[in-house]
DNA sequence: CGTATATTTGTGCTCGTACACACTAAAGGG
DNA sequence: CCCTTTAGTGTGTACGAGCACAAATATACG
């Protein structure tokens, strides 16, 4: 009925017991050079059989190593999807302060690709000791990795992940299955429906991630195998010029009269529910991602948006922090590939989340 | 595009500052007795002013105190629900380990008073600093907590609140709150629902929490206002008995043939579902709670169970080590009232949740 | 065999905080 | 006026680990 740990061991200890100093326990631990292979063994052998921890705080305090992480993101607005990873990462880094870290944060413009490659020597300049970024496509992020990877400094990939590259650590979202539960929940709301419409985000000469459209390739792949003859179809809006946005979706839906549900796959949700009530459409049920404050209010309001997936994007954030401390300062394991869950939210468990995730 | 913290202020630093000894900074901090009034202010001026952050760590391998802390949970098996809340306390006592706590456990068995009332004598008499328990009905809890806080013994709630007892942290979920999103999902799956039955696990000589009654309760008031015209009928089983269970199901299908849509508030839906496949009704669909590994199995295979929802056990464990950590060492203030998500799990990302949680 | 040079091992100070103890100065008592 | 008391203040050592440097031992070479 009771469980105890005993007292830890210290390398002092650990050096009586192998009957040489703490010096040389020391230099074994940090395979400093020095050291007799005779002792060598004698003190790897011991530390193994008392499974030595080192207490990290004590490590921490007489260390004099600084760590300099810099943080890689697309430019963004406060309460914008990239403010809570970065507010995770700023945390995580205000709690490991007495580590010796430090944070900077660099941006790119998401929708230019010279932005980002521009933002590489800004990367460099800051000579960090380890690297969190959004990667762009595989050949530009490669142009950053490279040169991280030469330098040995470890890298963190959140939100999506490039199998040919090798981060210390990935954070993100499965966006095929999450785009699999979008579709579940739609034949939930409308078990026979006939007709569905995604809203696409389109950019032109971007350099974007792919979770868009891996959310829809995982989403048009359930829809076919639980429920084949449901047509999709799509409209592409600009979301950043309301005019041009209207038109297309006052056209779309003269063709499209009995249309009624309808899914985006990126974070815009609010923006889709603000065009539907000025068509007069607020009977219309959408499906959305992330927790903007606006996609949570127009969720909480019934305004159109009956879910949104979530990510947990203030924890991507604060974990890539983590994973670098694990792999450079606690010489932890570090778990390659973490998915994050895949949230649902509605009116009904909206409040209890977003209290607990930021 | 750039933030940076600046090295931390020490004790030393602000000793310069007020002109007296890090000594006498030391008396201030810790409010102990021998200052002078007008150094006690000068120095509490300047803490002020520069913000002055003890760094935890030093703090804690200067320090000679240990703090004992006991964890009074329901008996229970492995794979339960309750091993996931003890492992979450287990794995963060783990890793504060070097700031000298130690926690044991303590189990009463949920079905009988008396042992409740017996465990509190062995709770007291391991001395302990700060206590974790889940709370029975308010008179024998009071019991307890009455003796602890003559004590002041901080003492945190997992699972179920009681309103007039002082704890100084509750880490549960909101039972209505979740009940009424089981009534969503409910009329999601099936709109036009007419009937609807309720599976309750009834104990004689309980001294149980009253998380089933509030789910409960949350359920029929949101159907009452959202679609009042669903009966709702129950079906009070024993859970451990299941001859009798089976009797008791078999009668009430005869006269409720065309119910074909359930829920349980309590975390057997695995039990319910095995019975329903005996007795032929493979298509019955179920909403439940709690991710035992057996429900989740059930869950995945889609044997009837459609929705689960959770509450994070593991956190809530993990949280409740935290807050008395906070209090007790690091003398943070924390927040009374903690909601845990209503987490709502189902085939679809039922396997992207298990992995971050345990 | 003695000296120079590696190689290996041990010692001592440091990090920021806690706390016991030593010290100072002022007040009170004889 | 000296001695004790007490309030207020300062100092020194400890915690566990890291790291520079000193010390001791082993090896090489004339």
């Amino acid at each position: 009925m009771e469980q105890q740990i005993p007292d830890r061991i210290r390398i002092k200890d650990i050096a009586i017991m192998a009957g040489v100093s703490v010096g040389t326990v020391d230099r074994v631990l940090h395979n400093r050079p020095g050291v007799s292979l005779a002792s060598a063994e004698k003190v790897r052998k011991i530390l193994k059989e008392m499974n030595y921890q080192p207490n990290m705080y004590a490590s921490a305090l007489a260390s004099n190593k600084k760590y300099h992480f810099v943080c890689l993101l697309p430019k963004h607005n406060e309460g914008e999807y990239w403010s809570d990873v970065e507010a995770g990462a700023l945390q995580c880094m205000n709690e490991m302060h007495d580590f010796h870290i430090t944070l900077s944060m660099v941006y790119y413009d998401q929708y230019d690709i010279d932005s980002f490659v521009k933002s590489i020597k800004l990367v460099m300049d800051k000579e960090p000791d380890g690297v969190i970024l959004s990667p762009v496509e595989e050949d530009n992020t490669k142009k950053l990795t490279d040169m991280l990877q030469e330098k040995e400094i470890p890298y963190v990939f959140i939100d999506s992940n490039i199998d040919n590259l090798e981060p210390i650590a990935f954070f993100g979202q499965n966006s095929s299955r999450s785009g699999a539960l979008a579709a579940k929940m739609l034949l939930m709301i409308e078990p026979g429906i006939k007709e569905v419409v995604i809203f696409r985000q389109i950019y032109i000469g971007r350099i974007g991630t792919n979770q868009q459209n891996n959310r829809e390739l995982g989403f048009e792949e359930y829809m076919r195998k639980n429920h084949p003859d449901c047509e999709l179809s799509t409209i592409d809006l600009a979301m950043n010029n309301k005019e041009h946005d209207m038109e297309v979706m006052r056209k779309y839906f003269e063709r499209h009269e009995s249309v009624t549900i309808g899914l985006t796959f990126n974070s815009k949700a609010y923006l889709i529910s603000e065009y539907l009530q000025e068509l007069g459409k607020s009977n219309f049920r959408l499906i959305g991602y992330d927790l903007l404050e606006q996609n949570v209010e127009f969720l909480k309001n019934g305004n159109n948006i009956q879910f949104l997936i979530a990510q947990q994007p203030h924890q991507q954030g604060y974990r890539a922090v983590t994973s670098l401390c694990d792999h450079l300062i606690f010489h932890k394991e570090v778990e390659q590939i973490n998915y994050m869950p895949i949230d649902l939210l509605c009116a009904e468990n909206i409040d209890y989340y977003t209290s607990l995730n930021k």
